[in-house]
DNA sequence: CCGGAAGTCAAACGTTCGTTTCAATCATAC
DNA sequence: GTATGATTGAAACGAACGTTTGACTTCCGG
């Protein structure tokens, strides 16, 4: 199955996306650099798109199932109790960093592709890569709801979106040093700073929503809510 | 100097870089959408890449602007003593959400060509788009930590990636309608929960760094380091 | 009315793209 | 050894790309 051909495409497309991104990679400069013919990608994967999807298969297969297995275990040991914030966030965010050690420097590269793919907005390769993580998605922002029972459904929602943000940005922005930037870390440190600012955030006191027809104060938007001093209608 | 045509080419291209990403998108798309000449690009702003670089001086000059504009007013205010970390982190996020409502349509699609070019790395766009960033980014940073003195200059850095990150994300997964996602929200909602989440997360404790030789706990990150164990800033 | 700059237009340029074709090669079972 | 299916090879396909060209309008100061 897995021929030596296959997998040295597989890998030298992780870089290239990973480096140039996807449109602006061609599939003459990924077979020139993995030293095969020019058709054996339309060959094996059949075209450029399948190439994409088969990549994110080999990864995001393994990925995904560690994560939805450290979130089972939690939700086995707490019952029908509420789990801890952090534990969910870090079995969200541990396996991508525990896969680049794993996978060395090609773990490495897939992150920041993912990084990347989370801008990468072609629907097509959006539908590609989403359906990889939506079930990912929708467990862990129940989780994070059931840990977090006091925040609207909505503001869960939100702080989901920030979470992803800030681990894409993480994986492409950490992990390829830049002139300028903060110097490139050890990943377990990034992961730790990581979930410390995540953790923080996602359990932050929820925004308050003043009426529209209380006169605004200047600046809105700290007020401590907790729970909704007005039930924002919607 | 801003000509019928110019401004047309500069509208469609905008929208369609936000739309598809910047390589995917042709000179023929964008002019076909414009109704001018194709020739009239390259006629008008001399190649594809200086397209890209008007449109993100046409945008960012006055956004930039603001914000180091809003950093100022704070610094004369608090002079030498501790800006807040709320008001500084609203003068970094609160311009782009005023422009879109400033620009109506047109600013809400160049919040998502800003989210998407974070991940967008070839180099020389890359280049392009720091370059209008990097004062930005070094002022706010070293505003951040004057804010807070006790955290370390990394985590001051990363706190920054981080949260670009979901700045990032807000802007192209938050005005971006998608099924399955949370709703669209209206601006200054989506500008109160990134604040709030934001907020949070910069001014968590410091993750404890254990010593290596210290037998590390199961779970290290979470110990509350520096000072005061339930002391979240607020 | 005219001359010339500024802008538009259709057409073509040379490249590069993803993909296809088909003969050559390899491995394996008979 | 030879037939057979899987893989590789070199070459070409048509389409799309960014860019250039040169003739054609449009406009305006003299």
């Amino acid at each position: 199955m897995a021929s030596e051909t296959k997998d040295r495409i597989l890998d030298v497309a992780e870089r290239l996306f990973a480096d140039r991104g996807y449109p602006a990679t061609s599939l003459r400069d990924i077979t020139a650099e993995a030293a095969v013919n020019l058709a054996s990608v339309n060959y094996h994967f059949g075209a450029k798109e399948s190439l994409l999807a088969a990549l994110l298969e080999r990864r995001f297969a393994p990925l995904n199932r560690r994560r939805l297995e450290l979130l089972d275990e939690i939700e086995v040991e707490v019952g029908a109790g509420r789990p801890a914030v952090e534990e969910v966030l870090r079995a969200f965010l541990a396996p991508p960093f525990e896969m680049q050690q794993k996978w060395g420097a090609s773990g490495r590269t897939f992150l920041r592709l993912v990084g990347r793919l989370h801008a990468e907005t072609n629907d097509e390769h959006r539908a590609t890569y989403l359906r990889h993580f939506e079930e990912v998605r929708r467990r862990f922002t129940s989780a994070l709801h059931r840990a977090l029972p006091h925040l609207e459904a909505t503001d869960v929602h939100w702080r989901m979106m920030f979470l992803m943000g800030s681990m894409a940005f993480a994986m492409v922005e950490g992990l390829t040093p830049r002139p300028g930037g903060p110097p490139p870390r050890d990943p377990d440190e990034v992961l730790d700073a990581l979930l410390c600012f995540a953790a923080a955030g996602v359990a932050a006191p929820s925004p308050a929503r003043v009426p529209i027809d209380a006169g605004r104060p200047d600046r809105p938007g700290f007020v401590v809510g907790e729970e909704a001093p007005a039930a924002r209608g919607r």
